[in-house]
DNA sequence: ATGTTTAATAATGTCGACAATATATGACTA
DNA sequence: TAGTCATATATTGTCGACATTATTAAACAT
């Protein structure tokens, strides 16, 4: 099971549908990055007509997964470094914001459901050495309960609506999960403590150290990559 | 002249059009806050089929003018106290990276033509003293050039396309202008230095205080609207 | 009179077809 | 052979109609 969108509209119409599908199969690279999306082949994927299609791809553009012109469609997003930079840059700002705002609004039964959340993963982790997936979706896991702490509905929709797919899809497809999730276990127990103590201020310091940590990271790892590919040519 | 998105698709379609209409007529209240939206009945006031404008109500929705509840259609967003904190919360954080980011990567071009526009806009200002909408536009002005100043393509398109018709909405309709146009003027001049000087942390540091001193003016603006509300009832 | 159930009405979601635009193919020229 | 132009093809944008769901109105019961 994927983690999906916290916010989901109860009556599930053919567009939702057909948006979740192509939502994973871009993510996980099925649709491959920089590809054109035509309308009528993914229309009769699907077993729709255009309209609940076209309907989707309004949405899949709103999360910058597919970029369109007119009259001349669609195409999937290409990953690149500045992209991803953007991206983290981004979300240090705004996931230090949510931390801030989570001290002084989460309700107390949620911090302890969070702390509850991040013991569970540690034995998850324990259990299944290596295995890097329930890592992956806990930490996303993490990240949005924080988020939707916030109780800012903007701040809620940008991040979990909009930007976390594009996350999701730099992870799978650059691979990024490897070797900093003990790290990152601290670095959660310590944001959790600080919105325990209601104190916003060392939250936000924390988590957008955290999220600079993680770029880092995944900036090392995408030098790696680039470093074989001259190599190989 | 209406300031819109800088970012402009080159061929207009008739959503495009259409979207343009109503995002007009949303942000200075010809379509109430509030209000339901029906589709028949605004494909025939523009002239147009359903389907470029449930195309526009789709991108409506990305800059939160409405919301949309499946099956139910859609309806005008209300505009509250509450909302507009978000909002101002959300424009500190970006904002100030946004300047953080100019400091670093405008061209010295556009510093200079940001120079420049402050100059003739504190001349425009002179002239027609306390015509407030000039002012509106020339402020506006000021922080898209800032937000595309600062290079990071999802920082603009979260700032420009989806948070600033909110932004004028609330302005408008709640005629927030007022007697803060000096004091403003010369905050943007310390603005313009700071990124001049490359000074990234200052130029952020003033934007922030820039953006919550416009929040705390309309507070009270707001405040006083409730006071004299509940008076009269 | 108020609240509940049922029928009538209107709205949204979806479909297939057509028009306008872009892309691909092939002929022609230098 | 490379480049340009005209044609053919495919794709997108738009339309009107239908199916499904919500909303309103009316009838009924309490």
């Amino acid at each position: 099971m994927t983690i999906q969108s916290p916010i989901w509209r109860s009556p599930i119409t053919s567009s939702d549908r057909v948006l979740l599908e192509i939502q994973r199969a871009i993510v996980e690279g099925d649709i491959p990055a920089g590809s054109k999306i035509s309308e009528p082949e993914l229309a009769r994927r699907f077993d729709v007509s255009r309209a609940p299609l076209r309907e989707a791809l309004a949405r899949l553009e709103r999360c910058h997964l597919i970029e369109r012109t007119p009259n001349a469609g669609a195409r999937v997003v290409k990953l690149s470094p500045e992209g991803l930079i953007s991206l983290y840059q981004l979300r240090e700002e705004l996931e230090g914001l949510a931390c801030r705002l989570a001290a002084e609004n989460m309700a107390e039964k949620e911090i302890e459901e969070l702390g509850a959340l991040l013991d569970q993963h540690l034995n998850t982790q324990r259990v299944r050495e290596g295995e890097s997936y329930y890592q992956e979706e806990g930490d996303l896991d993490f990240h949005y309960r924080i988020i939707l702490g916030s109780k800012n509905a903007y701040l809620i929709n940008i991040l979990c609506d909009e930007l976390y797919f594009l996350v999701r899809m730099y992870r799978v497809q650059l691979g990024m999960n490897g070797p900093r999730v003990s790290r990152a276990f601290d670095e959660h127990k310590a944001i959790i403590m600080a919105i325990a103590n209601r104190d916003g201020e060392l939250a936000d310091l924390l988590m957008r150290r955290h999220i600079g940590a993680s770029r880092k990271n995944i900036e090392i790892q995408l030098q790696q990559i680039r470093n074989e590919h001259d190599i190989s040519n």
